[in-house]
DNA sequence: GATGAATGAGAATTCATTCAT
DNA sequence: CATGAATGAATTCTCATTCAT
């Protein structure tokens, strides 16, 4: 079992690397948390950070693409067993925010260490994140065809205004002293915004 | 005639100061800001800046309460015109983006440089987003009393909700190559907010 | 009474001024201790300290002068009556001891402070220390030509000796927990010398 | 081979350090000595002073501990070979004097800079220099259990005031136009303590 | 004489990144 | 592949001093 190939130790490297930046980056914030921090963490040299990322911009940008991979991979899993689009929402906005409360540190990478990179706010693309929005729209479109949503909603404006209200409504729940109960208010939230697209 | 010519000239050079750092900060964001660029833009001195402001963290948290504040005001005036909840939902709406929609820079400000001042996100207070919430949720509250929202509804959840949306979609026209038709999608996304409240 | 001379009132003003600035430079060091603190605490505007002062180490130069000129008087005069050398030894260790020991903010401008302005150090002349070392040397001297002390000895390199050792155990006392008994010492130490002159 | 090798190069550059600044300290002061001028001396980067050491101040300390761990260390060894503790007494003027004599900028940094630092005066312990005054007392006190010191004598108020002699006396050599001659200083001085202390 | 707002030179220290081993 | 010593650019903030009022 040993006998990784090439790629299996560098991918095994990598997300050692990743687990130490997001702990890291969850306890001091981005623009606090040393390199040499996450070297640390993950039990490797400065230098050999290096090897696997091109810069601290890229950990952060890496990070959140590998998670928000694996978000998109659960959410678009679940709601394959949903028979409407409504149902698609009401799940949308149940998963994410069990995703996020079950992992802390995660939701302070998306909703807040993604805005102190420069790099990533200015200049990179984030396809990972467009790709969430996109199927949010595809949601709201498929509701429309389905005769449930009104037609005159612009779905990509919608998807922008659910993700930053989940966003939003996140970050409250980071800050707030007693544990939320996310489900319930996922709920509540999600019949506001299938009321609202009805 | 003296009286008060101390303390307007303290609101002035603040007030100048404000200025050049919200045009600063809109242009090469917070962290790649220079102090020294703020103050060659208000045409004073390095060491002015520390007169009027305790750090560079404190220009931020200064420039977002004084700006906030105006937005609250010109917001709050608009809406005693209303007749109902419902009304003030929308026109709560349109302008927030006009005035964002007017004054990019400002927008910059709010949206993303906010959000990259360790200060503000991890130990500043920020009374003046308090009171922008409070006030929508006493909106959403006002509702419930009317008779037109729901009223197993969380104002204050609400409230956050819907200032995630405006943010986010905000932030989305930031980055946008065509300027947006901003009072169409303000209005989109009111009848939105009021569909689901009801 | 309030018909004060321009002279007398500029030597007041200077006078508030070094009191000030010896209570200053004995709670936080010469070098912590800002011209605007000493201005605070002589009741003052920062700029008028500079209208009887050319700097902050001319501040220094002057307290140094202005007291050290008082303890050469109180030295001095207290010497006359003594009837021969060792007397005057004696009487130097216990007068300097003493006047220390009332007043330690004036033991820590002498010992540390001094020792802390570059310009004290290294282009200073420091008349009043030279008259202080002139004046030990004169009192070893006469005690050669009285006879009693040893006529090979350099009053010069011995009036600096004395001065060290002075100098040096009060330093101590500064940092000592408990009150020295200064009297003591001084008499200890003077015999120590007294006996090495003989 | 390679045991050791790491940690006799971190003395090697922190000794390369150590040399830089003294030069730099003595030509300058300490205060006006900028760390890249002690960098450049050295021959190392900026940053690479601050690997080896925590501040500016800690090269000062380092300084005065590794320097009179020498001074001590010689000082010991010559004066195993004394017979009684009068010639230990002429035979510790005498070494120090030398000692300072032949490196002048070392005595820059024990009489001068040292005092400079507001950390070493008011929060530094000082060990090496109480080391240095424990061993003097302990000289004096064999001087009188041998029976040729006064036993009223405090020995370490005593070791106190002679390095304050010590110390002040070099500090006049260090501004003094033609090289003095330290033997015969060292031995005037020396003889007057010891007949002061018979 | 007095004020105190404004100046602006000045410097220690940090830390992402590199590269010789 | 991995290391970690070395780099050196980069920037906020302080505070003695000035000078217009």
């Amino acid at each position: 079992m040993q006998s990784s190939t090439r790629k299996e130790r560098t991918q095994f490297r990598q997300r050692q690397i990743l687990d130490a930046a997001v702990a890291a980056f969850a306890e001091k914030g981005f623009y606090k948390t040393r390199v040499s921090e996450i070297a640390r963490r993950a039990g490797v040299a400065d230098g050999t950070i290096y090897l696997y990322f091109k810069s601290k911009d890229d950990i952060l940008i890496s990070l959140f693409e590998v998670r928000m991979e694996e978000v998109l991979q659960v959410i678009h899993e679940a709601l394959l067993d949903c028979t409407d689009a409504e149902q698609r929402i009401h799940e949308f906005f149940r998963l994410y925010m069990s995703i996020i409360d079950r992992d802390p540190a995660l939701a302070e990478v998306i909703t807040i260490e993604l805005r102190q990179s420069d790099k990533f706010i200015r200049e990179y693309e984030n396809p990972k994140f467009k790709e969430l929005l996109r199927y949010l729209a595809s949601i709201i479109g498929d509701g429309q065809r389905e005769g449930i949503f009104r037609s005159e909603i612009d779905p990509r404006l919608t998807a922008r205004a659910i993700f930053g209200a989940l966003d939003e409504v996140t970050l409250a729940g980071l800050f707030a002293k007693r544990p939320l109960e996310s489900s319930r208010m996922a709920r509540s939230l999600s019949e506001l915004f299938v009321q609202g697209l009805r």
